[in-house]
DNA sequence: GTCTATAGGCGGATAGAC
DNA sequence: GTCTATCCGCCTATAGAC
């Protein structure tokens, strides 16, 4: 808890306002807490950033690249299909491991209100009918090589996906019922990049 | 939007609260929006409920249980070991269909309030450890046997239980993204009952 | 039981001194 | 830039009439 910081500067506040909104949300995050976090005074807040929301959608933009652009990247990459797979896994997992209310966050606030989606996607020119239709095509052909079993993609995507994001999100209940303290769980995650990997390749492998 | 309701008895209200409980979270939730939705006046919450947060531990409680128990209930059973797993994939999209917000609600007020899993949880008389333990002894003794191929029973659960709970946990993303209606993800999840069953044997068998 | 009216406090936002 | 003081509206909760 800083007490007289000597530049109580926006990046500053920011960085108190990204643990606050991560972890109570938008509905639940209070303004006296951020300034509090950032060891100033309210007002200045509103001095920065207009208004809450204004500071919120600031907040959620960098959240929602960072939840999102990586992925992207990985199935626009030309490496193989199994690479690609490897590539999401290792990539979901660290970026996870490192901001651990991020999946969450992001997943709540476009439950709350969809059109972010939209919105915010268009924003940052995400496109995601094409990564999709790519990723079917790709899944369609190593099938018909034989190299896979033949699976709905969608499903596919959904179960790699799944398998990687949602012990971060459900992470407090994983912790507490496999009582497992933070450093336990993070080496968990960590070796967890190798057996979700295997585990995927052995469901799909004919 | 019913009107004038004969008898807006606590069933009535409690619905209502659901509802707005499980779609916006304790945080979001409005007296007022409960009260509309209910067709009845704020003042009668706080008749037959004291006051917000009372209403919302009844809540709580029966979407807790929703969640958990029958997970339990499939642990606790005598059936064979893919037998088990067939019975939760089945029984988990079975409950989450029904329940569209019931996994993200859950989650988000355990992440919330991490205690409110073991307050609950005892209350309910939910032993997780010895769940988790009696799973563990079933993996290493099949594969022993050489039923299933070497894995991390920690890993296994987490990969069964996100297969099953994260489509739904990310529904309004999942839907937006691959440009599905309600009827077409409801029919998704009802294949991903058999999909995910072969993923998971698959991928577990030698 | 169900309503209207209102108390009471919290939280977001602004004015203005320094 | 940073603070204190303060306004104002929203939301929970209660009082009291019917």
């Amino acid at each position: 808890m800083p007490k007289a910081e000597s530049k109580p500067s926006e990046e500053l506040i920011l960085n108190a306002a990204v643990k606050v909104f991560t972890r109570k949300g938008y509905a639940g995050a209070r303004m006296e807490e951020i300034a509090k976090e950032a060891g100033i005074n309210r007002a200045l807040l509103h001095y920065y950033f207009r208004d809450k929301e204004t500071m919120f959608n600031i907040i959620f933009e960098t959240k929602f690249k960072e939840f999102f652009t990586g992925l992207f990247g990985v199935f626009q990459s030309n490496a193989s299909f199994t690479e690609k797979i490897r590539s999401i896994i290792d990539h979901e997992i660290t970026v996870l491991s490192k901001h651990p209310d991020l999946a969450r966050f992001v997943i709540m606030e476009i439950a709350q209100q969809p059109d972010r989606l939209v919105q915010f996607g268009q924003k940052l020119g995400l496109n995601p009918r094409l990564m999709l239709e790519n990723f079917q095509k790709e899944i369609l052909q190593n099938v018909e090589e034989g190299k896979i079993r033949p699976i709905d993609g969608r499903q596919l995507l959904m179960n790699i996906i799944s398998i990687c994001i949602y012990p971060f999100v459900a992470k407090p209940i994983i912790k507490t019922m496999m009582q497992m303290d933070e450093n336990t769980f993070m080496d968990l995650m960590e070796k967890r990049k190798k057996e979700a990997y295997e585990f995927i390749i052995n469901a799909i492998t004919p």
